[in-house]
DNA sequence: CGCATATAGTTTTTATATCAACTATAATGA
DNA sequence: TCATTATAGTTGATATAAAAACTATATGCG
């Protein structure tokens, strides 16, 4: 052990040091730690982020959405979500229907225990933020909500 | 990491939906917007940013460290980093170079291939910085760069 | 010394994300 | 109308990413 492998050094020279990117590494370093934080807690539930995802997303867009708008709202690609409902269908999270209109398209619905494990996964999202909050005052907290907020917009008006 | 897909609109149904979560959704939505134009960034210099990030981190943590140093600064397991320096070496942009002290280990050190790499990364890197920024106020920028990295502390201290 | 344990690096396995190509529909317009 | 083009969903190939198991050292203690 005679290296001069410090654990504590590591915090110390973090993404400060890569000069001219302070912004982008820091959202990007805070986003993977809270990612396995939050990926963490859901495990002994049996569950992933990755696959918890569609589903939360599925109940804020409201039920009967296509894949297709699902993986629009998730800003991913439709074959990345595919698999993952074809998990969650086996598992019984949700059902596809198909769409009378459009035969191509089919539609998604929670099934009660898809409902419940969203319940659960918001439960432990909230205290995940709840827990990071906690570093921060109030208003601080809410400053930097609304900073972001202004961020996501100006990434939108720049891909346009 | 993963390759990009940015399917534009969507800016009126985003994570502020999801009530209790806004900070954490947020910032993991700006890391995988940014990471994505990052990439994308990249891709035209035959790089990408996984194969990317190990070379600028150990050109900040200075030449010679071993790959447990590297992970460890990266925060990533000692075996994600090792197929990539694999590939990196493969294409010239490090070596490895045996401990003469302890024959486990390796040093790692960048080709001039691999500075000169590491200076287009930075420039790239910087210059997504830059219009990122251009989104706010510098003051704004500067608090919220700095509030950041208050919770990245606060992240070091809770795994502590 | 010589065993027990820790460490550096690697390999293997499994989960996920992206892209390109494919199938089946649907919509459009000459 | 039918030929062209677009769209919804899927599949297959490829690139990561994290965790577990493995190899070869190294260290520490009786």
């Amino acid at each position: 052990m005679g290296r001069m492998t410090d654990q504590r050094n590591t915090a110390a020279l973090d993404e400060t040091h890569f000069p001219g990117m302070a912004l982008t590494f820091r959202v990007m370093r805070l986003a993977t730690l809270w990612r396995t934080r939050l990926d963490r807690a859901l495990r002994p539930h049996g569950m992933t982020l990755a696959v918890m995802r569609p589903m939360a997303y599925l109940r804020m867009l409201s039920e009967g959405a296509t894949q297709r708008d699902l993986a629009q709202t998730m800003n991913i690609d439709c074959s990345a979500l595919v698999r993952v409902l074809d998990l969650l269908e086996k598992q019984n999270f949700i059902t596809r229907q198909p769409d009378a209109q459009d035969r191509r398209a089919k539609r998604l619905f929670l099934t009660d225990l898809g409902q419940e494990q969203c319940r659960l996964f918001h439960n432990i999202a909230a205290e995940l933020e709840r827990d990071i909050r906690r570093a921060l005052p109030p208003v601080q907290a809410d400053t930097l909500t609304h900073t972001l907020s202004t961020l996501l917009e100006a990434h939108h008006a720049h891909t346009l």
